[in-house]
DNA sequence: CACCAGGCAAGCC
DNA sequence: GGCTTGCATGGT
């Protein structure tokens, strides 16, 4: 892998364990978009970016070489060897065939404000349904910024929304979830969550902070533990997870947990979304 | 009209 | 502790 500077970013050649749709179409991030050009355009770190695949490897246009090391590189977890990885997960059929269809995923490391109210968002919903409200939240709160012609919005740093309440986010639809986002809200303000301690903090004690947080239950703070926080010992266990857990290994929905740390270890976060995006593209009724 | 969607809190025992 | 139930909303 070999970072270079092209035109209006940054160009890198021969990555390897990475492709575009399988890394931003796994169900971990919510405001990456395929393009009809198959680009892929997102919004992080305050500002709209537009990632391509070229002959010559993967462009990321609209950021600067310091910028991609100092948040890009580690957002898109390119300093860890997926090689090794793969190599430790590859011990029966079921997940060798998940690593050969999803290959190209890596685990991105997302800002953590946004990745809490996000998964707050998503339970008992839908894919398409939580896309649609975030992006609904940013627009609400959020900065505009205009990118090849199209209007895209941040999602808004903490201090500016300390003071928005339930009826602020009517228009998101989002229902009794509503006041989860309020309690999240205040909780980030105040540093009760605060992204450095937690990442400095076990798996264990990082866990047992987030669940004070109303609306945060054990998947939603497995995900924000593994799609935010770096503790890649999480597995979450979703209606989807449980699916294919029973259907591929025969294990059973309250034998999970112990399952995947007997098996997965501390590699259970990659193994879960090797068989998550197994699961959805191929079972997908 | 049911039933479901990357679950959770509250209320039972 | 574990198990059950109600929950907002939109889609099928």
């Amino acid at each position: 892998m070999k970072i270079s500077q092209q035109k209006n970013g940054i160009l890198i050649s021969a990555p390897e364990d990475f492709s575009l749709r399988n890394t931003f179409d796994c169900g971990q991030c919510f405001r990456f978009n395929e393009q009809e050009d198959k680009s892929f355009i997102g919004v992080a770190f305050g500002k709209p970016v537009c990632f391509s695949e070229e002959e010559n490897g993967i462009y990321i246009d609209n950021i600067t070489p310091d910028e991609f090391n100092e948040k890009w590189l580690k957002f898109l977890d390119f300093e860890r060897n997926y090689k090794i990885i793969k190599e430790k997960l590859s011990v029966d059929e079921t997940m060798k065939k998940a690593i050969e269809f999803g290959g190209g995923i890596r685990i991105l490391r997302q800002e953590f404000s946004e990745c809490v109210i996000s998964f707050i968002i998503s339970q008992q919903n839908n894919i398409p349904k939580i896309k649609k409200a975030v992006e609904g939240f940013c627009r609400l709160f959020g900065e505009k910024i205009s990118y090849m012609g199209n209007d895209y919005y941040t999602f808004p740093r903490i201090e500016t929304i300390k003071n928005i309440t339930v009826s602020d986010l009517e228009p998101l639809k989002i229902g009794y979830r509503d006041k989860y986002i309020i309690d999240a809200i205040e909780k980030l303000n105040s540093g009760f969550l605060n992204c450095d301690e937690l990442e400095k903090m076990s798996y264990k004690d990082a866990k047992e902070r987030l669940l004070k947080v109303h609306g945060i239950g054990n998947k939603v703070a497995d995900c924000i533990l593994l799609f935010s926080l770096g503790k890649f010992d999480a597995f979450p266990t979703d209606t989807w997870i449980k699916k294919a857990m029973m259907e591929l290994y025969g294990v059973d929905e309250k034998n999970i947990e112990k399952y995947s740390k007997a098996n997965f270890g501390e590699y259970s976060g990659f193994a879960q979304q090797y068989i998550f995006y197994y699961m959805r593209w191929n079972k997908a009724k």
